[in-house]
DNA sequence: CATGATGTCTGACTTTAGTCAGATATCGGG
DNA sequence: CCCGATATCTGACTAAAGTCAGACATCATG
């Protein structure tokens, strides 16, 4: 009963009986759960047909069968798209936004008994995260993203959170050289955020500059995803983009205070060099032709 | 994004579609979703025909049909039960039991599988505990059992375990007054066991002795069961117990290295003691008269 | 031992999900 | 503008799940 194949079974039949409740709720809205789940890709802003299909794992006559039955519940209209009108684009009439937020509602209310029930509070929301993390660690993608949009503004608060954490002299965003947003755009960088799901667990960003070379910056990996080589990935994107832009020397600075850090960058190519800033948290400093 | 109810639905997304992968892979086996539930369940001990049907929320024509289908394939038999003939037991041939383990070798392969994919290790195991914990405490049970099956032996092996973590000079059994397992049996005594699916998430001895009082002793709650009040469950179940029994008086003694324990005993009616054993461990006496 | 309650089984049915082979319309490229 | 590829839709089908009323045997109880 200890062994961890049953404490994974264990979770697994607890975890499948609360979705079953789910469903089951889901059902009380006097439709069938296909019908439901489709409605909810579609509020959830999946719009393309093939996507919403590709994204349940519905054959395609099904899929053009729960779109009509859903069309003539007068919830959704359905357009050809403008630049191919072969596909098809689904979207929510006036009814079926009310009839959407029903269902949110109830999943709202679902999450929010079970975190009334549970007094452990962060502990057991870290814990979900953790889980959710890495059941769907193959489905995280790398999205370019704006450095001032507001997933990026995230993941930067809870980097600066976990350095504040993490020196010992604490950590004070204004006293770095904190990069320019237009730094970190194309043409002249870029910055890429991990999107498991709809959560940012992680980022970094290619930061332009005119000595020569491009910096790495800002590369963050949730306590939530550790151990599933995000980190590595993060940097490979960051260089494959490097190489987009024409860049062939990059460089970057860290702390000793984060080890794990020094020992990616030391594993995958990075050279360490002399410090090449005058920023006062970094104390190593590495560089990579590409 | 950030916010604990979508942390709590990100989780249940990464969850579900982890779940469907897992029955998918049931259906390999050429029987539907139906029939190997039924065939799970009497596999994992479950054998009278409404226990089965009850936990599996099927309807009584469905379940007979189920039944019947597993019995043409040979893999069950049906008799009477022995006390009331109506009622239906299940049980597994030969030829049942090895197609039971080839689902239990799915599963198990399902878990290695997940786990192998994540080098957290213990982490995930401990956020898998915590989450099966908290959706699973409407139904942990507490179970009277033998404190010397293995159930019990378990629960105290984490107890000691705990106590050698969280006091400062360490905690050696053979020092302290270990209670005869005869005294925690009827008629003098009793131990119950918290158990939640099949894992023991908690228990309580109480120890009959022969100077007119009871004693409350190895009161333990597993780390990721906490927050669910089973503490106070266990005291009032132990309380219960000795109610019947005829037992009037209860003594207990802790240590203060243990605040959460002492919290409880003085938010249920007990009251602080003088010294009334001479253990070498506990600093904190409590009494109450039921 | 009559009676109502209980547990299981049977037959007849519906709904949901899913499959597959074409029909139809549109696309991109020669 | 023809042609193979692509996206969707339609019809015809099957399998699985679930529902419901009633049959039947057995039980507990007065």
């Amino acid at each position: 009963m200890l062994d961890p194949v049953s404490r994974v079974r264990r979770f697994n039949r607890a975890v499948t009986s609360a979705v079953g409740a789910l469903d089951t709720s889901f059902l009380g809205r006097g439709r069938p759960l296909g019908a439901a789940r489709v409605l909810n890709a579609i509020g959830h802003g999946r719009s393309d047909v093939a996507e919403i299909r590709d994204y349940l794992g519905l054959d395609s006559g099904l899929m053009s069968r729960l779109l009509r039955s859903l069309e003539d519940e007068g919830l959704i209209e359905t357009t050809a798209r403008e630049d191919d009108a072969r596909r098809r684009m689904a979207k929510l009439t006036r009814a079926g936004r009310r009839e959407f937020a029903a269902y949110e509602a109830l999943s709202n209310a679902q999450a929010e008994g079970f975190l009334a029930q549970n007094s452990q509070g962060e502990a057991l929301l870290a814990a979900m995260d953790l889980i959710a993390s890495a059941l769907t660690r193959e489905r995280v993608s790398l999205d370019e993203i704006d450095p001032q949009s507001e997933q990026a503004r995230y993941c930067l608060g809870e980097y600066y959170a976990e350095l504040s954490r993490r020196f010992k002299q604490g950590f004070d965003v204004s006293l770095s050289r904190d990069p320019d947003a237009k730094d970190m755009r194309r043409p002249r960088g870029t910055f890429l955020v991990a999107m498991s799901d709809t959560l940012p667990i992680g980022c970094v960003g290619l930061k332009g500059t005119d000595h020569g070379y491009a910096e790495i910056k800002r590369l963050w990996v949730a306590p939530a995803a550790r151990g599933l080589r995000l980190g590595r990935r993060l940097m490979d994107a960051a260089e494959s983009a490097a190489r987009e832009l024409g860049i062939t020397l990059l460089r970057l600075d860290t702390n000793s205070a984060l080890p794990e850090a020094a020992q990616l960058y030391r594993s995958t190519g990075w050279r360490e060099i002399p410090r090449f800033n005058d920023d006062p948290y970094p104390d190593l400093f590495f560089e990579k032709r590409l």
